[in-house]
DNA sequence: CGTCCGTTTGAGCTTAATCAACGGACGTGG
DNA sequence: CCACGTCCGTTGATTAAGCTCAAACGGACG
């Protein structure tokens, strides 16, 4: 079939990925199984000591020599970039269970991190890590597995910013994270707790806080989410999902 | 040190990463030897028999099963993907040497995949991928360091995106496939064949085509690149990189 | 009690999308 | 060979979205 990518292509009823029940993001896979037991029980027990960082705190900084991962088993980071430019901007968040920095092929931090509300992290070394790779497959598997999540992840945000519009930007880093904390898709009524700030959703969506604040709003007056004092509720989670863009419902042009 | 998210934190002089002047996109990394020598062969020796894709045509289409990940050989690919509300995008392109649908957590593609300008590739299936990976390491580095580019890419891509402004999403792609076209940096006066249409540098940006027009424009009246007739010229590097705010230039913090 | 910080709201402005039209290049068919 | 249609690039006029500046409010905390 020929495509002709200038025209009228769009629109061919495609329905993408579905999105597997359990852990949040990732699509038509099994699951990585990013949080399960076994992963995270072999991890503890590899793990080195765990370490605390609170609220605001940086957890590494952006250009910093490092030879360490972290996993994040308490609280949310922010994975920052500082631009050339000067413009500060939040790449994603990570929650507990996601690995953070885990590019074996610097010795310098592509991007900083930077606990939102206090956090717990332990950390390996890259030695170490390429070692439990080697010995412990399952580890390994763990470890791929949350690398293309990310990739994936970041290529679902992608899209959501590209595809213009505040209302569907703020929608999907809401949808995503309520999805990630709840580790299943959202219910009406569902309730977590998120250390964010409106000035960090600006950060992650690449809008100002004030017009997150209106955006809000909105969506607060439509009754599909609200977000007051670090707590937000999913008021209407199809609604939700629909503006973010990333629905799982529609028919697949393959099944 | 105590990073308040909400406030004055940016603009703290972080220069962050540089790049490999011989592997485009990459940073600080000893370069990912993407398009080695020896991983080219390597791959070329265990290659299914390639494919030619004419211009237009549709490598692969999102949704549909495959087990299959394709290398580019010749030509330019376009990843693609049509949102669950109808829009249509471009996530990335994909240059000789790029791997494209190299995730093995699915059967189900999650991106489409188009030739831009004719095309040629060679293809591998998953079982295939995961014996030549456990066979040759190289291999299986070749295909860790590609996936890790791809994420590097799409963050970068993400910032670029993020922070708002039409020349500097345009600079920035501009920059990136010249500097990948070329492989290596790009000089006063270089010039590349870009198979692009202007609607197509839209859809990579999350612009309209009349808009990259007038700012195309705009970039061509101050001298600093020129696109005609496929061809994009590089009239000013400097203020191209710069404007594209992936500068490599500046101290950083940490050396 | 005062300060700091985050949120909210308003008013004006900048940017980019939208709508519309035109010309050139190219291919197709009469 | 020419007429026509299509697609791409370009430009103008208008509209909509989001940013900037500014002010006020409220809670947290010292």
């Amino acid at each position: 079939m020929n495509v002709s990518l200038g025209q009228d292509f769009a629109r061919r009823g495609v329905q993408p990925w579905t999105r597997c029940d359990h852990c949040a993001i990732r699509l038509h896979a099994p699951c990585g199984a990013i949080q399960d037991a076994i992963g995270m029980s072999d991890l503890e027990r590899a793990r080195a000591p765990s370490r605390h960082v609170p609220a605001g705190d940086a957890l590494f900084e952006q250009g910093a020599p490092s030879d360490r991962s972290f996993t994040i088993l308490r609280g949310w980071v922010a994975v920052t970039q500082v631009t050339s430019d000067g413009r500060f901007l939040i790449l994603r968040f990570a929650l507990p269970g996601d690995v953070v920095a885990f590019e074996r092929r610097s010795s310098v931090n592509r991007c900083g991190a930077v606990a939102v509300g206090d956090a717990t992290v332990c950390s390996f070394t890259r030695s170490r890590q390429g070692r439990l790779e080697l010995e412990h497959p399952s580890f390994d598997a763990r470890h791929r597995a949350a690398e293309g999540g990310i990739l994936e992840d970041a290529e679902e945000t992608l899209a959501s910013i590209m595809g213009r519009g505040a209302r569907e930007r703020v929608s999907h880093l809401l949808f995503q994270l309520a999805w990630r904390g709840l580790r299943r898709r959202p219910s009406p009524g569902d309730e977590i707790d998120a250390p964010l700030s409106q000035i960090q959703i600006g950060l992650a969506t690449g809008l100002t806080a004030v017009h997150v604040s209106r955006t809000m709003r909105r969506l607060r007056e439509s009754r599909v989410v609200a977000f007051e004092s670090h707590r937000l509720t999913i008021h209407d989670p199809a609604a939700l999902e629909r503006l973010a863009g990333v629905s799982t419902e529609g028919t697949a042009l393959w099944s």
